[in-house]
DNA sequence: TTTATTTTTTGATATAGGTCAAAAGGAAAG
DNA sequence: CTTTCCTTTTGACCTATATCAAAAAATAAA
């Protein structure tokens, strides 16, 4: 499983168009908790997580908040950032040790322009991307803290209990006093 | 102001590409409170308000929550259920009469097959709501109830006195005694 | 206008989950 | 092994916001 199987799971481009798309990807490797991109600098790239877990968070009143995680087989990125060359309001860190597979920017609205199929793959992308995080929002919006605990381990199961407990805790919008409580079971 | 002035501010079409694609669309006339989409059934087209202002919302505990509002000049739908296919979860209605142009997704696909330039909209579209709706969680995931309103005041400075108070209530995660009490600045 | 209906405000009370502080567990380092 | 450091758990207490109920205000109907 690597990305070419993830492309062709939203386009089907046939081999010699995946072989090029594909040429423009890095490998990069990272250690656990590497920083990847730091807030207030643009991202200018998109990864896939080939092995390993990365996050997204920003610090609201000097801690760290949990905006996502971005397990094995997942395209990462900035989006407003990557896509609108805004400066990030989010850190990207590594939270294994990883292996991310990099485009720049430029390679890929290259690709865009190229391939009228990557243009598809970036809509899809972005779709799926929105109904992940609207599940998300619905989640935190209404329902109580041990609900979307539950939540949580029906989305990201394998997550769940791979990463520190505050990671998690602030990923669902509640301290990690309470996840404690919740895991325990009260 | 109208739709093409819309599609041309994401991606330049010509003349004739924009007078194609607009010829696909349908001008709806909808009452104030009239659904547009239910709960349960497909959404297959995509809305455009040219005049008045629609909603989203779903049914937590038979209590109607307002999941996103849709101003003049945007784009409209029920997006999972739209692009892939699945019943909705959410009920579109409007709140005011309204004047909707529509496109069905048949005919978008068809475009986006035409014009590789409507593939791009697509994309560009999709991050943007993207972009929205993670703003929007980060504000009602990490913010009091009162910084919650400021968000929507100036996120949606139109809106916010436009409609019922219990409308705008449940689309920030609270009861519509505490958006009042907030309103009256205690 | 007067009456009926809906929406918003106000008041009293309850509670989920936050905060702060300390103890217990685990992992890493010497 | 010990000691140190970091993470998780537990406990006591507090607060923002929910809930429930009723009054007031606004809107629509007669």
């Amino acid at each position: 499983m690597d990305i070419s199987d993830n492309l062709g799971a939203y386009v089907d481009f046939s081999d010699e168009e995946l072989a090029d798309v594909l040429s423009f990807f890095k490998k990069e490797v990272f250690l656990k908790k590497e920083l990847i991109v730091r807030k207030d600098q643009i991202c200018n790239k998109l990864y896939f997580v080939k092995k390993g877990m990365a996050r997204s968070f920003y610090l609201k009143d000097g801690k760290e908040v949990t905006q996502w995680f971005f397990d094995e087989q997942q395209f990462m990125t900035s989006v407003e950032s990557f896509f609108e060359h805004k400066n990030s309001l989010y850190y990207l860190e590594v939270i294994e040790d990883s292996v991310l597979f990099s485009i720049s920017k430029e390679s890929l609205d290259m690709l865009f322009v190229k391939y009228q199929k990557m243009e598809k793959f970036g809509r899809l992308l972005s779709i799926e991307m929105l109904t992940k995080i609207v599940n998300k929002l619905n989640a935190i919006q209404f329902q109580t803290a041990k609900e979307r605990y539950d939540y949580m381990l029906k989305e990201f199961p394998n997550i769940t209990y791979r990463v520190p407990l505050g990671y998690v805790a602030s990923y669902l919008g509640m301290t990690q006093e309470t996840l404690s409580r919740i895991r325990k079971g009260d």
